[in-house]
RNA sequence: GGGCGGGUGGCGGAACGGUAUACGCGAUAGUCUCAAAAACUAUUGACCGCAAGGUCUUGAGAGUUCGAAUCUCUCCUCGCCCACCA
């Protein structure tokens, strides 16, 4: 792997890199090997020539190499690594990675030392299903998906730093993986626990949420699947919610993407509070958002998992409520979405009471109520909360009015629309009556606390993430079992638990994962006790390579650590990370959790991994739906780039449309980018002379530098594009163009077709590559318009345009003039009072007139 | 049910208080050609008009403003994410 010979590479890199000739280099390549610039007008634009050529110079000559500890700035550019899969790079793929690649090489460009790197994400579900499917082992088909992307990667000329390339499943890579799993567990941040599982009982096996259909069925077989428990490991991401929720105030993430993170950790203030059991030595405890309506409280409701239930379940309930606690264990996602709304429930026999108002609130049964949301047990409170109200009417219980509205309607509560309310006053609730909700629940709740009834408590929507899989095809969890001294953690030194090879790998039919078959690999020596003890047959979620995967590229090859302190020091946090929005509450949460802890225990020298976050809106077919085999929608690239080159691709895919938004593909569009691609080729090699440049060219030369500038920097991509055509268009008009504008046109679209403009750069006689050049800068002196259009207005209608020179542009009353004689304003003016005039500085001057006609 | 985005020509989209429809696609006509393709040139929001010119137009309706696609409110509609979250 790439970790081996890093003393090698700097002797060989050194000795690879030859100087710049374009001349030595083109006998490799017969077709060019008589051509100067000159007759080089003569040839077409033909990519599958010049594209592979300049692939290959950039890779031997090392020239997207980030340098650890460079004077430069650093500046460290982040996509998501890819999961290698059996089908090859994607549309959606390139699009991200291009739009990256621009801003990468635009960063080198303005002298940046640009870390700009790529890996393989190929631990996990998909690997293993596509393995399965082919009957292939997972380890002899990842390393031939991973060439295959490597070769697409290459043929598009992206600007990778290949020398850091990572691999989530190298046991060299995954002991950190392993060696992080082992720091939560010694810090107490993992447990085991019984989780609910999806359970297919055709295959026999524990299934993944994405396994699992929307109807309930496992995507495979068709099986209904099953909820049942499982001991799980878990990480507690909990403890950190706080400050995973302030710590958003330190980055600049979209803000669509903090909103969905700040809704994900979900945090909410609330109470919970205790009720006696009528007759018995329990109490229930209820968590509540709206304690001030509690006086109209007048049932509970606990879920079918709640603990107490059969305690307190009088005997002659005993036999309804356990059937109706199987039942709903039984009930698949399916059953629950199509009974909707609809609510079902049985009674315990037994009474609560609420002590604010000593009323009697009979204890119910429901499945609408959560085992793992609040206390597993709600207050019904059926006059303002939809659910209870609904709850209510399907078993008869009484509704009471404690909050009226802005509309001051007192009448009982009869419909789901008159419920719940953002503002109103309170009625019936004794103390309370007239306070507004807001002060009550204030009141309430320190009423409740200094009688000792209930506790102020935060909660969090955000759960405990669950950290274990049945599956082979994942890093081992390092942790052994000893009946002696109970989960025991594999000693650092025996790092990496390497996964042992597994003919058969299919799941195990008893829920616990294949590993468990690997007899020899099983059985170690407690490294507590010495005692005989057993491995962790659980693997990791495919989560796991990707939390920390982008600390490895900084440092790929260390094996004392996951990567060097100074290297950390030196390239984190990442500057920008790009990635899909279907992330933002998986992966980059989790990775942010992940590496406050490694901050927290000193590994990580700051607390948040990515400084800046954005995401691209995906690619859909030209059908309009989303790409899939199914549906025959798929565009293979490899396809695009053997038709019109990669350039090309690339700058479609920029150009198709906003970056952050939703985008169809468009076959025909591609062919227009195309076109743009062969004139501008022509235009560049046959048009230049020696005369200079006018002002009215540079004027516009430089309008299109700040424009290409500022919208790589907003990755605003398909204006940035539109621009260079606009260019383009303009420079085609002219009768004459320098050698200094074709220049200027290249480094601004260098970015985006890297090979087409470096072919043409070395056309100009340039020696060295342009990806090399800086970027060029705009003078403000230039953007000035030297002719301003300024529109006339009637009542602020255009009705004329006047051309004034920008010296006289602050003169109003000589613009007004000039206007007022303008045939086509005269016709409006006439016989028509002025009521006043507007002039908005070289844009408009408006005549208000008076509208009595 | 909640959250977040959108709705602009035949299509993808620009503009985001100041000349709406940049750029691209498509379409129409022409040049070249025996012909076609490619390439090039011109036109291309709708309606009225021979023309000059005029009227209308950014999902619908109201409002703020000298001026609104852009700001505010109401409604319609499409997409995505989450969802019996107490």
């Amino acid at each position: 792997m790439a970790n081996l010979k890093s003393k090698n590479k700097k002797e060989k890199v050194k000795i690879m890199i030859p100087k710049y000739n374009p001349s030595e280099i083109e006998p490799k390549w017969p077709h060019f090997a008589a051509s100067n610039a000159a007759s080089r007008g003569k040839q077409k634009y033909n990519p599958s020539l010049i594209e592979p050529k300049w692939q290959k110079r950039w890779e031997e000559e090392g020239l997207y190499r980030a340098i650890d500890f460079d004077k430069r700035q650093k500046f460290y550019v982040l996509i998501e690594f890819p999961y290698p899969s059996g089908s090859g790079l994607h549309v959606g793929h390139i699009r991200s990675w291009s739009a990256m690649d621009a801003y990468s090489r635009k960063k080198r460009m303005e002298g940046k030392n640009v870390l700009y790197p790529i890996g393989w994400d190929a631990f996990g579900l998909p690997a293993e299903n596509y393995a399965l499917k082919m009957r292939v082992h997972p380890s002899t088909i990842v390393p031939k998906n991973i060439e295959r992307f490597k070769k697409q990667c290459k043929s598009l000329g992206l600007s990778f730093d290949w020398s850091r390339e990572i691999n989530t499943t190298d046991p060299k890579y995954y002991k950190w993986t392993q060696w992080i799993f082992l720091k939560f567990f010694e810090k107490g941040l993992t447990y085991q626990a019984d989780v609910p599982v999806n359970w297919c009982p055709s295959c026999k096996t524990n299934l993944a949420d994405e396994e699992v259909l929307l109807d309930g069925t496992h995507e495979r077989c068709g099986t209904k699947t099953q909820k049942r428990m499982q001991k799980q490991w878990l990480l507690k991401i909990t403890k950190y919610a706080d400050r995973l929720l302030e710590d958003l105030k330190l980055v600049d993430y979209s803000q669509k993407i903090a909103i969905q993170q700040i809704n994900w950790i979900g945090k909410k203030e609330g109470i919970n509070i205790k009720y006696q059991i009528e007759n018995s030595k329990y109490q229930i405890e209820c968590f509540t958002t709206r304690p001030d309506t509690n006086f109209g409280a007048t049932f509970i409701v606990v879920g079918p998992e709640h603990p107490l239930i059969l305690k307190i379940t009088k005997e002659k309930h005993k036999k309804v409520v356990k059937e109706y606690i199987n039942a709903s264990v039984r009930k698949s996602e399916v059953e629950r979405i199509a009974e909707g709304r609809k609510k079902t429930g049985v009674f315990t026999g037994s009474y609560a009471i609420n002590d604010l108002n000593k009323r009697k609130m009979p204890i119910w049964v429901s499945d609408f109520v959560l085992g793992n949301v609040g206390t597993g047990a709600v207050v019904g409170v059926p006059g303002h909360d939809i659910r209870d109200f609904e709850f209510a009417r399907s078993f008869k219980l009484p509704i009471i009015r404690v909050v009226v509205g802005k509309d001051g309607d007192r009448s009982p509560i009869t419909k789901a629309s008159q419920v719940q309310e953002e503002e109103g006053t309170m009625i019936n609730s004794d103390f309370l009556n007239g306070l507004d909700i807001h002060e009550a629940t204030k009141k309430i709740m320190d009423y409740i606390e200094e009688k000792g009834w209930g506790k102020r408590v935060t909660v969090y929507h955000l759960r405990d993430w669950v950290f274990s899989r049945q599956h082979y095809w994942g890093e081992p969890i390092p942790i052994v079992h000893c009946k002696k001294c109970g989960a025991v953690s594999v000693p650092e030194k025996d790092l990496p638990v390497e996964l042992p090879f597994l003919k058969e790998y299919e799941p195990t039919g008893t829920g616990e994962s294949p590993l468990a078959l690997a007899k020899d690999w099983l059985k170690v020596k407690c490294p507590e006790c010495g005692g005989k003890a057993r491995r962790e047959t659980d693997t990791m979620p495919n989560w796991a390579g990707s939390n920390w995967y982008f600390l490895r590229y900084l440092d790929p090859g260390n094996d004392s650590a996951l990567a060097d302190k100074k290297k950390m020091d030196y390239w984190m946090p990442v500057d920008i990370y790009q990635g899909g929005f279907e992330h933002t509450t998986l992966h980059l949460l989790y990775s942010r959790f992940v590496y406050k802890f490694l901050f927290d225990i000193g590994v990580v020298p700051n607390p948040e991994p990515y400084a800046k976050r954005r995401s691209h809106g995906i690619v859909l077919g030209r059908d309009g739906r989303k790409m899939s085999k199914s549906f025959g929608n798929i565009i293979n690239p490899d396809e695009i780039i053997n038709k019109f080159g990669a350039d090309t691709l690339r700058i479609y895919e920029m150009f198709m449309g906003p970056f952050d938004q939703t985008v169809l593909w468009s076959e025909e569009s591609v062919e227009g980018c195309f076109r743009f691609l062969k004139r501008a080729w022509v235009l560049c090699l046959t048009k230049i002379s020696d005369k200079s440049v006018s002002v009215k060219s540079l004027s516009k030369l430089h309008r299109t530098i700040k424009k290409v500038t500022e919208d790589i920097d907003n990755l605003k991509y398909n204006t940035a594009i539109a621009s260079l055509m606009e260019y383009y268009n303009f420079l085609s008009k002219e009768q004459n163009i320098s050698k200094d504008e074709v220049k200027t046109f290249l480094l601004l679209i260098c970015p985006f077709a890297p090979h087409f403009s470096e072919e043409l750069w070395h056309a100009l006689n340039f020696q060295d590559s342009i990806h090399k050049a800086s970027w060029p800068s705009f003078k403000e002196e230039y953007l000035a318009e030297k002719i301003f259009a300024i529109a006339v207005q009637i009542n602020g209608k255009t009705r004329d345009v006047l051309r004034v020179d920008s010296a006289h542009i602050n003169d109003q009353q000589k613009i007004e003039e000039t206007a007022r004689k303008s045939q086509r304003v005269q016709k409006y003016l006439n016989k028509r009072k002025i009521k006043d005039i507007v002039y908005i500085k070289g844009k408009v001057i408006n005549f208000v007139l008076d509208n009595g006609l």
